[in-house]
DNA sequence: GAAAAATGCTTTAAGCTTAAAAATTCTAAG
DNA sequence: CTTAGAATTTTTAAGCTTAAAGCATTTTTC
């Protein structure tokens, strides 16, 4: 009678790790459907894909260029992908590859004049978009969410727990 | 004076604008991570893609199975995408096509008997991995986070603010 | 200094993803 | 009924993505 009564009156309280999974299934989603819609919006009004555009970004933090080995962990994407990126990146004339004096493995990329112009125009839509697209989060549920999530992709990345 | 102490005594807050960027910075790094993990171990204990994982675990709560178009929403890919990807599951005998009665056009999916028996085993080991990588969120935080992204998805579908 | 290991990048094969177009079937309007 | 439009799926072309293998170069080790 008890036991019938805990389990049919009020939900069970999930278990912690039912909790997780279904806080993993609702980041998973956000991210998907803030993607599609910068993907989308990429596409109609400025012809780039959003790699594209994500590697262009990450140029414009670093004057200097970045390696192919720099711009695949900072995206977190595999060393072979930002090849292919690149390539038609550098045939729009957006990016340029030229070689380091140093390193005669390595190849350094950095933004074009043009693209970086390109991207100054784009970076602009973009915040507004994303300004739009989260604008049910006011500063402090923005903040709180950030020092939520900081950290977690840098403490997965270094051995998540245990495993 | 004010100005110049007021630009270098402390940071500038940063505007909402740009506090909302960095957020879905957060946001899509730390989805990135957790997916590279789950998709790592899947592929190695299981050999099974993420995709394939998800579309088994779609079709898991629909014991009478789901069209095509359904699974393409729920899942939040590009219709074109699921055949593909239900194609190399057919091959590997774990979800079976059906012809509905009622609609020569449509096409019912589900789960075969191996297939529900699989992912059972695999959505198992799949909670206690993101248990692990999430290791660092209590209940409570679980909580509002979910509250917090909850929604949004949906929100966005529905036209995330104007534009 | 030569061999071994590590690093940086590209290539390859397989699979995922999208948008757009095509093929089929159903529904609705006249 | 017939036809126009809508809905469902697949196909296509282009691009993204990964893991693994291959090449070239640099660094480490003996």
């Amino acid at each position: 009678m008890t036991i019938a009564m805990r389990t049919k009156s009020r939900q069970p309280a999930p278990s912690l790790s039912k909790q997780r999974l279904r806080l993993w299934i609702r980041i998973l989603r956000a991210a998907r459907a803030i993607e599609a819609e910068v993907r989308e919006r990429l596409r109609v009004e400025f012809g780039v894909t959003l790699p594209q555009f994500d590697v262009m970004a990450a140029l414009e933090r670093k004057p200097d260029g970045m390696t192919m080995t720099e711009l695949s962990r900072f995206l977190m994407v595999s060393n072979g992908n930002v090849t292919g990126i690149i390539d038609r990146l550098v045939s729009d004339k957006l990016v340029a590859r030229q070689a380091p004096a140093d390193d005669r493995r390595a190849i350094n990329v950095r933004l074009t004049p043009r693209g970086l112009k390109g991207f100054t125009t784009m970076a602009k839509a973009h915040q507004g978009w994303v300004d739009g697209l989260l604008s049910d989060f006011d500063a402090a549920e923005a903040d709180t969410l950030i020092r939520h999530l900081d950290g977690l992709s840098g403490r997965i990345r270094n051995g998540g727990s245990r495993a």
